[in-house]
DNA sequence: GGTAGACCTGGACGC
DNA sequence: GCGTCCAGGTCTACC
């Protein structure tokens, strides 16, 4: 008999805006579908995997939009009503615990309304449409690995990347589909293998090497990630350490803690030297375009990249229309600066 | 301390 | 179609 769970969520909290935040919400194994507002994917349990459904109860269709412009941003949901999960199978109770750790740590349900009321009194622009918590991956494994398969890629090689990963390396089956792979799994594998099947090119040694450290956990010298999760250590030594990291430069590093839940540092790319020229008006060489913006956005203190971050979103929804409209196989695929 | 060039892939462009 | 060029962060080598 498949399982069905209830999950309580922050009185703030809509599925439809909060999961359609980031854009991994666009990549495998996850899938949001616009028509049912009802997100999907495989998660990594300990009986096996499970094809896992999330919708909110009572949260219906949108409406058609209107003509462009009169739509203010407000999401389809009824805020703070519960998650309905349906799971694939029968589900144990300690793989039903997983299951929540994985959802409320994808879902950011750790962050409470009171965390995101205090972002919205920093930067009121956010208020109206609530707009705040950000969407990552049920584990810090899947979070780095996607970090890095972002980098140095047009957007649709990002999207193949982790379509391959999954399809290749990830466990399910035809019926239900696949999760994402384990560190263990990729720890295994011949990096020329992993670049065959998986077109991930020169990133192919450090994706296998972050792996490993992964999969060695902290006794045998390798990734602690307690530690990474934990909020009382301090963002300094999580940087300095996650720039140690292969294929982890100062974008990702920053790109990670944002993961991590800690927003100070902006993971700076091209895109943002757009953004700073287009938007905001800034002039000048690359590198006097960065500065300019850590500097635009320092105030926004402990919620800049949040700031920053919707900022961008906000561009590529007056482009595209809201995010949780999106479908994954036409807009999903172009959504960045260089499509529009 | 900063920086030029290589790395790999998919997509755009010119023929 | 086919070849060439370019975008996109990180890393190494070298000032």
């Amino acid at each position: 008999v498949a399982t069905r769970l209830t999950v309580r969520v922050p009185g703030d909290y809509v599925l439809a805006r909060d999961v359609c935040s980031y854009g991994y919400f666009l990549l495998a194994p996850n899938r949001w579908d616009p028509a049912t507002l009802t997100f999907s994917r495989v998660l990594d349990l300990s009986e096996g995997p499970a094809l896992i459904r999330i919708r909110q109860e009572g949260a219906r269709h949108a409406p058609a939009r209107g003509g462009d412009g009169d739509d203010d941003g407000v999401p389809p949901g009824r805020p703070g009503a519960p998650l309905i999960v349906m799971a694939s199978r029968g589900l144990t109770r300690a793989e039903q615990r997983e299951a929540r750790r994985q959802i409320g740590r994808m879902l950011r349900l750790d962050e409470g309304e009171e965390v995101i009321a205090e972002f919205h009194r920093v930067d009121p622009r956010w208020k109206k449409s609530g707009r705040g918590r950000l969407m990552r991956s049920p584990t810090f494994f899947e979070d780095v690995i996607k970090t890095v398969t972002s980098c140095n890629v047009t957007w649709p090689s990002t999207i193949i990347m982790n379509a391959r990963l999954c399809a290749v390396y990830g466990r399910g089956n035809r019926e239900i589909g696949r999760g994402f792979p384990s560190a263990k799994r990729i720890a295994g594998v011949k990096p020329g293998r992993l670049r065959a099947r998986c077109t991930v090119g020169y990133r192919d040694q450090r994706i296998v090497e972050l792996a490993k450290m992964f999969a060695a956990g902290p006794r045998r010298g390798g990734i602690d990630v307690e530690w990474f999760e934990d909020p009382s250590t301090p963002d300094e030594a999580i940087h300095a350490a996650l720039l140690q990291w292969p294929g982890i430069g100062p974008y990702a590093a920053a790109n990670i803690m944002q993961l991590l839940g800690r927003y100070r540092r902006l993971p700076l790319d091209t895109e943002s030297i757009r953004h700073g020229k287009t938007i905001l008006g800034m002039t000048g060489s690359d590198r006097a375009i960065m500065k300019a913006i850590h500097a635009h956005f320092a105030p926004f203190g402990e919620h800049a990249f949040r700031s920053y971050w919707f900022e961008l979103w906000d561009f590529y929804e007056a482009k595209r229309g809201r995010s949780w409209t999106w479908d994954r196989e036409t807009t999903g695929r172009s959504f960045t600066a260089a499509k529009l």
